[in-house]
DNA sequence: AATATTTTTGTAAACGCTTCCAAATCCGCG
DNA sequence: CGCGGATTTGGAAGCGTTTACAAAAATATT
């Protein structure tokens, strides 16, 4: 009977009516758990409906009923696993919803990025979840006056309060730059990434923070503006290490300028950890591949899809649940990437 | 204009017809391109849609259509950024195409898969895309039963032919191999990936034939059935180092097997390539960065999703489209992990 | 100028469901 | 046995399209 559903294809709650004897009323409701049926129809029907191998037509249901249980995310790209974490996270909360999943990649273009919103909007999806999005001013304030349910995911919102799930990034680079402050370093490079990203202002927030309450003067020689990319990473740290004075250690605002660092170390022939510490932030899974294994500052990325889902389903159910943004903890992740500085 | 369509809820065709003056059927047909309008009239009813940010409700449209103008897409998992790539390659073509994609994750679940797959074929979706299929016996024959339009993405088909798209497995690990050798390595060690798997038994054929090809003779205790995953790869690795003569070389049947295997030479206290060579097979974004970088046999991944949305979307335009199997070509990518065997 | 032909437009009937309202059935109790 | 209220069921209307068919308008033909 299993596969039936594949086989047979267009009952409809009609034939699902007729064969149990009740009207299409009756296995509509039975259908939508509706409580007004009686224990023996339904049970009835619903074996019926394992017959027959029925299967709801969604598009039916949405056209009529007005949800489309589908729920879209829009992620900037898939490339290094940081994403495909995040929506792992996603997948699982709303199998367990038995909600459908639309992705949209933007490639960081506002434009498609605006566009995708409006029309995803139009009814196609019952909600949004705004993965890393680059530049919600111009929609985020047009779906909250539609009241169209959305929650970001890594970004601090914009000063309105949206529903929100992120880290603590502050805490996170404050931690790491802490460490290396206790294993004795002092001249700390740290690589930025979009400085029109929340996190990664705070990123350096902490890190500035760290350097004046261990009475570490902050210098704007140790900071290089970056991109979050790999290569700019790799440059910025090559800038950092032909200073007179290098650094002995260098922070970068994620795991793949980190790894981009680790490739500009190398190259000017110096080893790591012995010669130059590197810390990351994100704890993607290549992170802990690499050699050496990288230490850095992790994010449930995993948790924050779970989280975001969680709170999306339920402004779902539940229109005016309070806004609110959460902030899960980041905690440091020591591997093999640093150690007290040289003499 | 530009975003009153999403101010503007619920436009309907009925209030772009009355606004343009002509009937919704007419509408209906501008919106459909169909020929039998006139100009005039078609400029009209257009400039009315623009004016009232009409947007068609798909669930409608395919209601009464038959077509979601969805494509669905069934992946094992994004956890390493091989599935990544072909994502990117399927979106490209459907933003061109303007398709939607659903996004399914099944863990490598076969009951999910089957599941999915059955769901999916419902009506849900316009066709589908199977990413890496592990059971596809289960549902393939039903689908092709049903005309059901989908495209295999690295996977041989099951005897029966079906539209599917892979690479040139046999030629590259056969080229990959002949490297090693041309490097003067004779004791090649292979870890394959999964076995039900064509494409991993393909791997290991063009292994064994470039081995036979170059009178190197084969033997099992150079071979290690493992699963693709990192975790494996350095077990099998480690056990294939801890033989009486191990191999100078190691060839994995994917490259986050080769990060496992280096793992296990490092730990081992040997150095890449100095004393092992290793090489994978992906070219999978992380294999240029991580350290030293990877020589493998490159898979055109984002490629082999161009390719195979466009093979989908003619399947669907045109249902009987012949079914053809497409290979593209691998290439071997050489970088830092492999020399001369010591001696 | 009248008819035949083609092009364009209007309309009704689906598509498969949800939901509301009214009708039917059931139950307990006087 | 009959009545009121609660529970359960049936059926109509509507969701926003597409599409087949018929009607109307425009054009060509004699």
């Amino acid at each position: 009977m299993k596969s039936s559903s594949l086989v047979s294809n267009n009952v409809t709650i009609f034939e699902v009516a007729s064969q149990a004897g009740v009207s299409y009323g009756t296995v509509s409701r039975v259908l939508n758990q509706d409580q007004h049926v009686k224990a023996e129809t339904r049970e009835r029907v619903m074996k019926t409906i394992r017959d027959l191998g029925y299967v709801v037509n969604r598009q039916a249901r949405s056209l009529a009923g007005g949800k489309t249980h589908i729920i879209g995310i829009l992620v900037p790209d898939l490339g290094t696993g940081y994403i495909g974490e995040i929506i792992q996270g996603i997948n699982t909360e709303l199998q367990i919803a038995s909600y459908d999943l639309m992705l949209y990649t933007t490639h960081r273009t506002p434009v498609l990025e605006a566009d995708y919103v409006a029309s995803l909007a139009q009814g196609m999806v019952d909600g949004l979840l705004l993965v890393l999005p680059r530049n919600p001013e111009d929609y985020i304030g047009i779906l909250n006056s539609r009241h169209f349910p959305f929650v970001l995911i890594d970004h601090q919102g914009i000063g309105q309060n949206c529903p929100a799930v992120g880290a603590t990034n502050w805490q996170g680079a404050y931690n790491a730059t802490e460490y290396l402050i206790q294993l004795g370093h002092t001249r700390i490079g740290f690589i930025t990434g979009w400085m029109d990203l929340g996190a990664a202002v705070d990123r350096l927030e902490g890190y500035k923070a760290a350097l004046w309450a261990h009475h570490i003067p902050f210098t704007e020689d140790l900071v290089r503006q970056s991109t979050f990319h790999q290569l700019d990473g790799y440059n910025c740290a090559m800038d950092l290490l032909n200073q007179p004075v290098p650094p002995t250690a260098i922070f970068a605002s994620n795991d793949v300028m980190a790894f981009g660092a680790m490739d500009a170390v190398r190259e000017k022939g110096q080893r790591i950890p012995e010669d130059i510490s590197i810390v990351g932030f994100d704890d993607i899974p290549q992170a802990s591949i690499i050699h050496p294994a990288l230490t850095t500052v992790r994010q449930p990325l995993r948790n924050m899809g779970n989280v975001a889902t969680q709170m999306l389903l339920e402004l779902l159910k539940n229109p005016d649940t309070p806004t609110k943004r959460i902030e899960l903890p980041t905690g440091l992740v020591v591997r093999d990437s640093c150690q007290p500085p040289r003499g």
